[in-house]
DNA sequence: GTTTGACTTGAAAATATTTTCAGAAAACGA
DNA sequence: TCGTTTTCTGAAAATATTTTCAAGTCAAAC
């Protein structure tokens, strides 16, 4: 494969001023310029991103790294970071710390001693840890966090408004006639699972609702979790009317456990899930859902980090909140209107 | 950070040595080799890659090339990959060709210019141009195609057998009493959707039924596609009694045509599904469905191309085979008991 | 005619590693 | 004890690029 000098051979000039035809950072006379750039056509030149890494300590790589790669809504997230990447001409390397903040650490490691020129990552705990953090500052790396907040100053954050999107959710099943409203919610230890148990503790509280511990149960974003936690929820006496779930696979497991009791939706039971996915608009489930943007959390924090990257002087902390949308569909039907139409 | 000469100074050593200690290339005495290994961790030494892959002209990163990252089928693919790769301690760039030829040709560029070790794509096409191959080739970097078969020699390829999953789907549905049985199939000009519709033709064929070339349909591998095809079908006259669906996101769209038509799954009409999804365990749709191995897939794919690796003298171009199985539930019931069923 | 300055260009250093070649020391056989 | 082999180690080259520094050319100004 033709290299620097090959071109520079072949334009009949120096690998300096092919260097600066590449890389546009001096002045070159115009002829010359267009005498490289053939050479460049001609040879098929495409510049060793080795020797250019090693020589400016920064590669043409950001690292993303998820939390779980399993999820539907990480895959629209990612596919707006790829986008966005393809558009700058840089790379993607994949990382995927399953929840697991030791795995999650030993990436961060990786990203680092691959020199990447930036890091987008969903973490799985609140602090990344200030030795990880200094090393990456004092080497100017940027990191944006997506999706769930860190603790950390100068890591910026694209987030979306779990509090509100929680909220609207839970506002629109009271208006919808229902009270006795269950939650299941995602850990407590990350800000997606703690800020939309609070929108559904305001939405409540704001609508005089008294609040019932019972009815809030939260454990891992999973499908097995999401039906045991129903589970519980269907065998508490008074029944729930309604069941707001906080996560798209904590909804499947919802939907299972209600299945299992024999259960209706939304005739014996209303449901409000978290997470647009492909099911959620089944016509024959038709669930009320809470929408995030994935696809543009992930574009919009790869944008952030192209600024940092294209002017590093920035130093000022960012935070990002985009606003989630409610999608109200059949799985909440009005309760009047829902036995109307049972009785019809 | 750092670097390889700190490491030997700190252990009084030359950097060959080191270099020999952190390769195991050449013996080093046990004594000098235990100082290096302890100047190594003392001075959190970690090799620069970028200079490593200079020198090798080689990376610790492969490239997977995916061709429709919103299809869940993949996610466990990338994540089998994933796994494989670290464990292997190589990084993963991905890519998302979006089922574009161009972009697919694009990212190879990307790939070969990176030094990836290797690659494993799911190719969008059946030939990915000699052009490119031969570049791969020359620099001795495999390429793994997985999920689609490619015609060019010396492209391993790991796959599940399509033709066998659609022909059991088939039978089942025969054995069940169904015998109009409509189809909609992914692109004739991807193996998975040739493929599937093979085993169709066959089973129909073992069976005696004779074959209807209006109850097949084929289209992209997407939702609105599904729906649009199954349209098709629901409005033939005779009906079809069930329908095959070759890939999640199509079956997807089926469900959604199939209730706009007032239709009860499977009262009314039975369905088999194509690729396992979150959804189509639920028990309100309880799916049968043919269920692919897809993580074993990305498993066994990373694993050939790492054997590559190891040994690069390898040129026997090698086919894996997987088997799908078939994971019978509610909606292809019997015609006899769904009809006992229904009357009961 | 000489000097100044702007504008281009090239030579060479620097980046961190692997690998080849050669040499030193140790072990071994006679 | 002397040669011979083996084992281990170090010096230096090589990889492809960016960047600094110096120098050359040319035009304009004095």
């Amino acid at each position: 494969m033709a290299n620097i000098q090959d071109v520079a051979k072949h334009a009949g000039v120096s690998i300096s001023t092919v260097s600066r035809v590449l890389n546009g950072t001096a002045k070159v006379n115009i002829d010359v310029r267009r005498r490289v750039e053939a050479s460049m056509q001609a040879l098929n030149y495409m510049p060793n991103p080795a020797a250019r890494s090693l020589r400016t300590n920064r590669s043409r790589i950001i690292g993303l790294l998820i939390s779980d790669i399993q999820n539907p809504f990480f895959m629209r997230l990612i596919q707006g970071v790829e986008e966005e990447a393809l558009h700058h001409e840089y790379s993607l390397i994949l990382c995927n710390s399953n929840e697991n903040p030791q795995r999650e650490q030993q990436y961060l490691d990786v990203l680092y001693a691959e020199r990447v020129a930036g890091a987008i990552i969903v973490p799985t705990r609140e602090r990344l840890g200030e030795a990880t953090l200094s090393k990456f500052r004092e080497r100017q790396i940027p990191i944006v966090a997506v999706d769930r907040r860190v603790k950390d100053k100068d890591v910026d954050a694209v987030l979306v408004d779990n509090v509100r999107g929680a909220f609207e959710a839970i506002s629109h099943l009271i208006t919808n006639g229902y009270r006795r409203i269950g939650a299941i919610t995602g850990p407590m230890t990350v800000t997606t699972g703690r800020d939309r148990l609070e929108g559904y503790r305001q939405a409540l509280f704001e609508a005089g609702i008294p609040h019932d511990p019972a009815l809030e149960r939260s454990g891992t974003f999973d499908a097995a979790t999401g039906r045991r936690l129903t589970d519980e929820l269907l065998e508490l006496d008074p029944p729930v009317d309604a069941i707001f779930s906080g996560n798209n696979l904590l909804t499947l497991g919802a939907l299972d456990a209600i299945h299992a009791h024999n259960l209706q939706v939304p005739n014996d039971i209303a449901l409000v899930g978290y997470d647009e996915t492909y099911w959620s608009s089944l016509s024959s489930l038709s669930l009320t859902t809470v929408m995030q943007p994935a696809y543009e959390l992930g574009r919009t924090a790869a944008l952030r980090l192209f600024q940092h990257l294209q002017n590093p002087s920035i130093h000022t902390r960012q935070e990002v909140v985009l606003a989630p949308t409610l999608e109200i569909r059949g799985s909440s039907l009005p309760k009047d209107v829902r036995q109307l139409k049972a009785q019809a």
